[in-house]
DNA sequence: CCTTCAATATGATTTAAATCACTTTTCGCG
DNA sequence: CGCGAAAAGTGATTTAAATCATATTGAAGG
């Protein structure tokens, strides 16, 4: 596990694992839905979880995707109000479930616990900001760039990195229906920006791409 | 002032005010720039502080809105990293720069500052999320809608609210040309959802909305 | 190795919003 | 009160992406 825990002492470390229940997830499985109040604090140990929601039906749009070691749906938790979208395994995950019960002693008790959900939430802060202006770009080619190179620049291995996500995936975090992106796509291919390889998505390097969007 | 410093005792808030620099924006007057290295963390004491990109030009986009009380721009003020957007008066306004200095000296030492950094956090990111659904949502009509109401709650006084702003804001807010912004709006005024009067949008409830906006 | 299904790809058509060009209204101020 | 500028409003046209239809490719499993 990384960011979260890895910042929280060993002894802390037990009391966070011992405290909460620990659950898995199957592909496509729900955690959460939009509109549930929240009872508990998500902590992901394993596998990916997206947070989506449904603006029309038979449309998905991703908001986020969160990865071992990351906490997500922080306000609800804090203060038990409703989750504001529905959070689905990408794939078998495991998440640590804290008790919002529990989430609030550690914070009270816990100043080390407290930097590092501080720490979190910066960087969903950030995240969320990066998707507000990839939702607002207008040219799809910027668009579906921006959501590679987020892609490329959060994946743990160096270059070239492998886009793991399908393009329907892509097209959701970009807020485009799937052809549209499967085109850009080939477009920024033809640009040179990527390479396509029996489908998948290789970006051999950040910097072509960020000249691209700016 | 409102949450943050109201959250922060009296001798601590004499402290804040003290030991950070006070200054005053005009209309349209930039407070800092996209890409710049951030030195201080903003606090609005008066006045209202917008968020933006320019994603082409001519073209500009509301990612968020700050009044009295208010911080913004935290993640960048924690590291030091450059500013993601761009900050500008909306009116005359008055900000208190906290050095990151003594940012990071109040985080260590006040634990009741911490809890409003991360209480603010927690309402930036909560709006966040709120702007890449209003962002991601397919209809003009239902996008505005979700800007009115954002605007709405978030007034300080009671029903109905007047909208205190400009076509052309709200429409940066929703991610649309100010032409569609206004064919929308009237839209929603003929299924009398919100009032026109005078060219100043009114709402006298936000339930009718809510349910159309779903 | 072949089958099968999901993912990718591509073309034709529709549609909604952007754009452009212009008029009307509102409101602050001399 | 009437002037002038900014904001709101409207119509015509263009444009980019959504949608619909269908074909091709790729990867997993028997």
């Amino acid at each position: 596990m990384n960011s979260l825990l890895q910042s929280i002492s060993p002894g802390l470390k037990t009391t966070v694992v011992g405290s909460c229940s620990v659950r898995t997830f199957g592909e496509d499985q729900c955690v959460f839905t939009e509109g549930e109040k929240a009872e508990f604090l998500p902590i992901v140990s394993r596998g990916r979880i997206k947070l989506v929601r449904y603006p029309a039906d038979g449309k998905e749009v991703i908001i986020g995707i969160f990865s071992e070691g990351e906490v997500f749906a922080i306000p609800p938790a804090l203060d038990g109000k409703r989750f504001p979208a529905t959070a689905v395994a990408m794939e078998a995950s495991e998440l640590l479930l804290l008790s919002r019960r529990e989430f609030g002693r550690l914070m009270d008790e816990s100043d080390e616990f407290k930097s590092a959900i501080l720490d979190q939430m910066c960087g969903l802060l950030r995240d969320r900001t990066s998707s507000v202006q990839i939702h607002s770009t207008l040219s799809s080619e910027v668009r579906v760039g921006k959501v590679l190179l987020k892609l490329a620049s959060g994946s743990r291995q160096g270059w070239p990195v492998r886009i793991a996500l399908r393009r329907q995936d892509i097209a959701e975090m970009a807020g485009l229906a799937t052809e549209t992106a499967i085109r850009t796509i080939r477009k920024l291919a033809d640009k040179e920006l990527v390479r396509i390889v029996h489908g998948k998505i290789f970006i051999d390097s950040a910097g072509p791409l960020e000249d691209f969007v700016r």
